[in-house]
DNA sequence: TACTCTATTGAACACCTGTTCATTTAAAAT
DNA sequence: ATTTTAAATGAACAGGTGTTCAATAGAGTA
């Protein structure tokens, strides 16, 4: 069964509202009031969807998500699928970011909720737990879970750094600097020496 | 000159209220007039020194992690420096977040600003930094940005999912995983195969 | 001790929040 | 087309927010 059209014209136009705001003001200044006036949606109708700002701001934010697992998927990264190289499939990570380099700001915005972070974070590690369990032949299932995951918060390291540089570096320098930094651990002087 | 001494009675009450309060409520409810009222403060008088309770928890924050950074700068820690291995270096943090349990599982709760995990994240990259400089011969200067915030988000990444188990796994166990992620690199089929 | 600064106070202000409830409106179902 | 269902509305509420300002009080200084 289908979404009352009402419902939809409501959300839709608080998540235009929020667009139109986002413009010329930070989300942690935006409040429910002004949102719903420039929506013209009764302020009461706002809390039978959303409980704040941020409420609003998430569900899009989980459509961009989606458009970067559609990027995953698509056919011509699939063909290309190259399981001899992590790497290279994650410049489409890169160009994602770039191409939604406004949004992003917010989401790494220091005043915004960690939230965003983790859940960018968790559709990133799907991704790399795909391609691992593809490159990998066998690691045991615990070690596995690790690792992808310290493959994943050190790109997410990447994109922080990005961030704070305001996305000036190209997704493809990145994809090369990505590259060159696990073969920099493999020469790591220190990786065999004592623990403690 | 030294500070006014009601400027340090304020700032101390409206802390011990704080810390009071969250004793039985999540930060984010916690509400300023709620917090001067059981501080004794005058409401006016809070917005003098801080714009909003996260302000008081992040000055309090801000000591803790000047432990941390003491922590690095033991003597004991200095002596025993070993520019042979990052990772028995790493084992500091583990034992820091351990002692500040409570402290940390606001840090990393999904509702609370990212700024306390960039604060995190910049303290420990400043470790980070000068262990890498002091390991690796040469990296150009932007690269060799990018690969300490990826080592750095690496060992954020181990605290966050340390935070997600209500740090159960033991200090030592922690420095363990880190120390086996950077062999994992190496058995890799793929680091050497083709860059798109 | 008396004097000078300045931090704190209390009152007041317009505005925002989160919730309730009876009423209106419009979509879905028959 | 009519009925049924439920979403949206407007008004009202107690309480929080962020700010101003004159008055008070307490710390630093001579």
């Amino acid at each position: 069964m289908k979404t009352d059209l009402r419902i939809l014209k409501t959300q839709e136009s608080l998540r235009n509202a929020l667009l139109e705001l986002l413009k010329n003001k930070p989300l942690e200044s935006i409040n429910i009031t002004e949102l719903c006036r420039l929506a013209k949606i009764n302020r009461g109708t706002f809390y039978l969807h959303y409980q704040n700002v941020h409420g609003v701001f998430e569900s899009y934010f989980e459509e961009i998500i989606d458009d970067l697992r559609k990027s995953y998927e698509e056919p011509y990264h699939q063909t290309n699928f190259n399981i001899q190289n992590l790497k290279s499939d994650m410049i489409i990570i890169f160009h994602h970011v770039k191409r939604y380099e406004g949004f992003y700001h917010i989401i790494f915005d220091e005043t915004n909720p960690i939230r965003y972070y983790y859940k960018l974070f968790h559709a990133i590690r799907k991704m790399m737990k795909d391609l691992t369990m593809n490159s990998i032949d066998y690691l045991p299932e615990e070690q596995m879970e690790y690792f992808v995951s310290y493959q994943t918060n050190a790109i997410m390291g990447i994109l922080v750094e990005w961030h704070s540089n305001q996305f000036s570096t190209s997704p493809d320098e990145l994809n090369e600097y990505l590259y060159n930094f696990s073969n920099l651990l493999k020469w790591f002087p220190d990786q065999q020496g004592d623990v403690e």
